[in-house]
Order: structure tokens, then C-alpha cells, then sequence
DNA sequence: ACTTGACTTGGAGCGAACTCCAAGTTATAT
DNA sequence: ATATAACTTGGAGTTCGCTCCAAGTCAAGT
């Protein structure tokens, strides 16, 4: 697969593709005998995961480590669960901010529909809320 | 209050509140009469929302708007709605792509502790994972 | 053989959100 | 009164994650 095709396929502009690869963000791409890059099914899985990834907002430095990790070959599989798991719980600090920061923007949505239909905005300290 | 005792507080750099106030992410802090930053309640309550939003990934541009829709007063109230509608949709996006993201991650994770019990590291295509 | 278009690399440039610095001013403690 | 610490502004510098560009190479069609 060209990169052209794995870019329309992923949504992830060339330029992209050629930076996580060049940065190990995915491992080296299969080439063409003229140097021309040429995606295996699992360059592909690695595309599909750095893209997860990133539209996760997880850090680019996180994955180039855990590709760098998994090249190492089987002893390093500790470490990569143990980095699985420090970005998870990342994630699920992000999701907790996130959450809060919906309670709040819920509650002044509430008040501001209540002020187009009414034409008053109450103004609660914000609701006590906890962010 | 003093920049200092906000900081501590609101655990945001010194300068981070001086920046947030100089691009309108805030309105202009109370000063005393010598010009040193003197934080009202209001000026705080300020703060706090705009902590929250900065935590939850919300865009310092949005903020921006929003506060100055609200200087320009009650006939901006239904731009300010809409600003967060669009600012909750954002979220509930980022959210979905979170929660996708830690489906594909805890997949991983259980084959990786697996393979730490038993030396096996099964590889399933990624569980047919949607991300 | 030649043109056209897609691809290559290396490196520069960019927008977002801070973060740091310099030079000067204000408040506090002795 | 004076040293010290905390504050002020304006602007430069940094990091992250791309994004763009230049100069050259490769591939496909005529």
C-alpha cells in the first residue's frame, strides 16, 4: 500500500505518516527496491495504533517508547505493560477532568437556555461545582 | 488576594495567570493602587473556570471568546450559549475518542499480563478493535 | 526518450500554550 | 533609609506536534 493510499485510508496527511515514522512513533515502513515506501498489513496495525493513540492525545513520546521497547524483543514485555498501564491511567484522569468540566459546562448551559427563554440569568456561584 | 496566594491556590504559574489575563482568557485582574494584582472574588471565580476549562483540553481561543461575548453584555447570551454547546460537543468527542482508545488499551493490557503469567504473548489482530 | 506526477530526504517553519528573562517598580522588614 | 523580596511589563524563548518546502529520485504513460 502507498502512502498516498494509507493516508486517504487513515486520514493522516503524508507529511504525517513520514514524521511518526522518522521520529518512531511506528518502526521503520517497508520499502519498494527503489526506496519507495510500501505498507505491510502490520505497518499498517502500527498506523492504526499511533493513530489511536494520538487522537487519544496521548503523547507521541509514549508510543516512540513503546515501539522502542517492543523492537527489544520479549524481555522488555514487563515494561511495556507496565507503560500500557501508566498511559491508561492517564487516560482515565483525562476522562475525570473531562467529566468535570461537562458537569460545569452543563450547568451554565442549563442557566443560559433558561436566560434565552426568560430573559433572566441566575447567577449561582456556579453551582458548587467541584472544578 | 496576591498572584502568589492564587497560585498556590489554583496550583497555575505565576506567569500562566499573568498570561491568561494579557490574551483575554480572563478579564483584567483588580490592582491595588500601586498596579500589583490585587484578585477579587469575581476575579477568582474567573480563575477557577478558566483552570477548569484549560484541564478538561477546551482551547484558550474558546475562553477568549467567551469572555469577550460577556463584556460585551446581555445581547451576546445566546452567542454565549452556543459557544457552549459547541465547547460540550468538543468534549463529548474528545471523550468518545478516550474511551475508545482505553477499550484497545486494556485489550492490549490483558494479553500483556497474560503473556507476564504465562510467557505467552497471544496476538489477536487487536481484538477487531473500532479505534 | 521524455514528460508528468508521485515519491524521497533533510531541514525549516508554524500555531498553541506556556515559560523565562530583563529592567524596572512597589511593598516590607530592619 | 535601605536592603530585600515580590511584584510589574514587554518581549523573547521553549516544547509539542505537526506542516511545509526544496532539491532531487522513481514510476507510468505516450
Amino acid at each position: 500500500m502507498t502512502i498516498k493510499e494509507v493516508s486517504e485510508k487513515y486520514e493522516i496527511s503524508q507529511d504525517t505518516l513520514r514524521y511518526y515514522e522518522r521520529v518512531g512513533m511506528i518502526p521503520t515502513v517497508t520499502r519498494t527496491a527503489g526506496g519507495i515506501r510500501n505498507y505491510s498489513e502490520e505497518d499498517l496495525r502500527w498506523v492504526g495504533l499511533a493513530k489511536c493513540m494520538r487522537s487519544a492525545g496521548l503523547p507521541v513520546e509514549a508510543m516512540i517508547e513503546y515501539v522502542r521497547l517492543f523492537q527489544e524483543g520479549d524481555s522488555t514485555i514487563p515494561a511495556r505493560l507496565q507503560l500500557l498501564v501508566d498511559q491508561r491511567e492517564a487516560l482515565l484522569e483525562q476522562r475525570r477532568q473531562i467529566d468535570a468540566t461537562l458537569n460545569r459546562l452543563n450547568y451554565k448551559i442549563s442557566r443560559y437556555e433558561e436566560a434565552v427563554q426568560t430573559g433572566v440569568l441566575r447567577w449561582g456561584t456556579d453551582g458548587g461545582s467541584k472544578c
